[in-house]
DNA sequence: GTAGGGTTAG
């Protein structure tokens, strides 16, 4: 209306606002011409406020004039500065901004993350109207700043301003950022009063919301009253399932979905990838892949991250770093993927490989990233890396996280220091019950029984309650420090007192800890009287007791379960031949090897590692491929003399083979583990930590587990 | 001007 109106006195106006405005005029004009493609000054200055508060002849009309020409100013700002200048002339020219022109600088500065600025704007305006109401919850809901969202949301309705059918999607989202399920129901009944029931947008916010909230079936009941369900409806139903541990759920909705004739967009197919990880389903992955190419979504950034997460996840971390390597700007998340890809398939130095060249590059790294490079520091063992990581975390923002803190609470109770793990978990603030599970973890993987014990009492007092993991560490503990009484009584209070279930590894801990102590009788009485039909651990358990008291009995028993569960796994036919070597039974020793041969199970060879300054050295059984090997020998040699003088007499029982003792003494001393604590005592100050040793494999026809992580912490003084 | 997604599990 205003063009046509404007060009009709546009000649009389054109003379008299430069006349009047001409300061004001000149000085924004330069900066605003390059943000309005101007036709010409008469055009510029027909649709100017000036002008308008020349010709115009009641507010109303001045106000629709105005509201004209800062919307078609805005709409080419693409830089914060730039709105920031328009608004600011709003003012400067003395003219009262709209509702209308408010919410549209609301918007844009949002959109271009100025939020303060925007809340600023908002909070001088007198009467907000529905839409700058919506613009500003939006914002901030946008923004994640989830509770000042609600806190405008309640506001708005004190102001009595009635919310609409864009305010309560954000308002929803709001609700699913903060899980805040009670404040969701009240706005749900907010809903079906208002009569917002049919509106799909409201809807699937109220679906979102609950699966966010991890109600399930309070999203399911949603979804399942939807008349008209779109893609995002379907989306957010499965991606809820997913989110919410029920990868199969997911997967069925995605079948009634494609029944449904709904097509998959770039989006649901990110939750159906996830979900296709989450089951290990590699081949229904590839597929989505192939679908992905064939629909053209390939090149979504998005989909790239998704599909590297499930090739990572999935093991095939080379077609994951194919595809990573795609992307020359990696974002952090991208990183992410790739990076906890590595660590979590065991490639530990490529993972800290990658999280080297990412601080290098111009990505950030976040808590996530810390959290996978500290667990691939605490996989190798590697102090020095750990403490260089822990020094990064200090001087980021994430120093007061407790996530990123408590991963290296583990990281150095894994890498041989109790010290440096209790020193973090004093600086934690806010300490879970995680933080103090880690530690009383590492306190028991040291054999620090008593002490994990105290630190238990230390989190009752602390009015943290212990949850099932908390157990796992405790009866570890009591278990690798022979508290037999202890471990008993703690493991019927996790009923009795604290209404915990006890799971699998619980059991398996008892058995070991009754195992371990000689009471071979009560652990098989314990096993048979579970109330949960007993997995491998536990019956792993008992056999490994069995190896150490001798005990054939039992020992056969528990083999003979563990067989009728997994037939594949080498490790429980050496323990079984271990068993049968510790007493001398030869010739069933050779049947369970025979048993193994054509069963074409083969064991991985151990090996030991050690981590000095940084470096880690491996170790095989008799290796003398090391540099150093010759002074490895040595202090091996003098080792043996002062133990010998102490009295110490090898326990060459527990060898594999029917080796002659002298054999069976140099297959012991000679052990990758004693080469490898050898180097750490010749290449490092005494008293100082030697470190930690990952043991993967122990079966060098030495007494002990298989396939275990051992964790051994000496010092120079042990020895 | 509206809604759904990606990295994590110490």
């Amino acid at each position: 209306m205003s063009w046509v109106l404007a060009e009709r006195k546009s000649y009389l106006g054109f003379v008299s606002c430069r006349r009047l405005s001409l300061s004001i005029a000149a000085k924004s004009l330069t900066s605003i011409r390059t943000l309005f493609e101007l036709r010409s000054f008469k055009q510029f200055y027909s649709s100017s406020p000036l002008f308008a508060d020349y010709i115009c002849e009641d507010d109303e009309e001045k106000s629709l004039h105005v509201d004209l020409f800062y919307s078609k100013l805005l709409d080419n700002c693409t830089r914060f500065k730039d709105v920031a200048q328009v608004h600011a002339q709003v003012s400067k020219i003395g003219l009262q901004a709209s509702n209308f022109t408010v919410t549209k600088v609301v918007h844009i500065c949002s959109n271009l993350g100025r939020i303060q600025y925007a809340r600023q704007l908002f909070e001088e305006f007198p009467q907000p109207n529905i839409f700058l109401w919506n613009a500003i919850i939006r914002g901030h809901s946008r923004h994640d700043l989830f509770k000042d969202a609600l806190e405008l949301y309640r506001k708005m309705q004190l102001r009595g301003v009635s919310p609409d059918g864009f305010t309560l999607p954000y308002v929803l989202k709001a609700c699913s950022g903060l899980s805040a399920y009670e404040i969701g129901r009240r706005v749900h009944a907010q809903i079906l009063l208002l009569g917002f029931e049919t509106d799909v947008f409201v809807q699937n916010g109220l679906v979102a919301m609950y699966m966010k909230c991890g109600a399930t079936h309070w999203a399911r009941m949603v979804f399942d009253r939807l008349c008209d369900r779109t893609v995002v409806s379907w989306t957010s139903l499965l991606s809820g399932y997913a989110q919410n541990g029920d990868p199969l759920e997911a997967l069925n909705v995605f079948y009634l979905m494609q029944l449904s004739d709904v097509k998959p967009d770039w989006i649901a197919l990110v939750s159906i990838l996830r979900a296709y990880t989450d089951v290990e389903g590699l081949g229904q992955g590839k597929s989505v892949h192939g679908f992905v190419v064939k629909a053209g979504f390939d090149s979504e950034p998005d989909l790239l991250i998704a599909l590297t997460a499930m090739y990572a996840k999935c093991g095939e971390v080379f077609v994951a770093k194919c595809l990573f390597n795609q992307v020359p700007k990696p974002d952090v998340i991208l990183w992410n993927a790739m990076i906890s890809g590595y660590a979590k398939n065991g490639f530990a130095d490529e993972a800290i490989e990658l999280f080297r060249k990412m601080i290098a590059s111009e990505a950030r790294p976040d808590s996530v990233t810390l959290r996978s490079a500290i667990l691939s520091c605490a996989q190798v063992g590697s102090l020095e890396l750990g403490k260089w990581i822990d020094e990064l975390v200090k001087v980021s923002d994430f120093n007061t996280d407790v996530f990123v803190n408590t991963a290296l609470i583990d990281m150095y109770a894994k890498c041989g220091s109790l010290e440096h793990a209790h020193s973090v978990f004093d600086r934690i603030q806010n300490k879970d019950v995680v933080t103090w599970s880690a530690l009383i973890m590492g306190y028991g993987l040291h054999g620090c029984g008593r002490e994990a014990i105290k630190l238990f009492q230390d989190m009752k007092r602390s009015k943290v309650a212990p949850n099932d993991v908390t157990f796992v560490g405790l009866l570890s503990a009591c278990n690798h420090s022979g508290l037999v009484e202890e471990g008993q009584k703690y493991f019927h209070s996790m009923k009795t007192d604290y209404g915990l279930e006890p799971r699998h590894q619980h059991y398996a801990c008892m058995v070991d800890l009754l195992g371990r102590a000689g009471y071979l009788t009560e652990a098989y009485q314990f096993v048979e009287s579970m109330p949960i039909k007993p997995e491998v651990t536990v019956w792993g358990a008992l056999l490994s007791a069995c190896k150490i008291h001798k005990n054939i009995k039992f020992g056969e028993y528990a083999a003979k379960q563990i067989f009728s569960l997994d037939r594949s796994n080498a490790g429980h036919y050496v323990q079984l031949s271990n068993l049968y070597a510790s007493v001398g039974m030869w010739s069933e020793v050779a049947r369970i090897r025979r048993k193994m041969k054509n069963a074409r199970l083969a064991k991985p060879q151990g090996y030991s590692e050690i981590d000095v300054k940084g470096i880690r050295h491996s170790f095989r059984v008799g290796d003398k491929s090391h540099p150093k090997s010759e002074d490895i020998f040595g202090k091996l040699e003098e080792l043996e003399r002062k133990l010998k003088d102490a009295g110490f007499v090898p326990a060459t029982e527990s060898v594999l083979h029917d080796l002659n003792s002298e054999e069976k003494e140099e297959s012991l001393c000679s052990h990758s583990e004693r080469l490898a604590i050898a180097f750490g005592l010749i290449s490092t100050e005494p008293v100082l930590p030697v470190g930690m040793l990952l043991i993967y494999s122990l079966d060098e026809g030495y007494g002990g587990l298989l396939l275990v992580n051992c964790h051994i912490y000496c010092t120079s003084s042990i020895v």
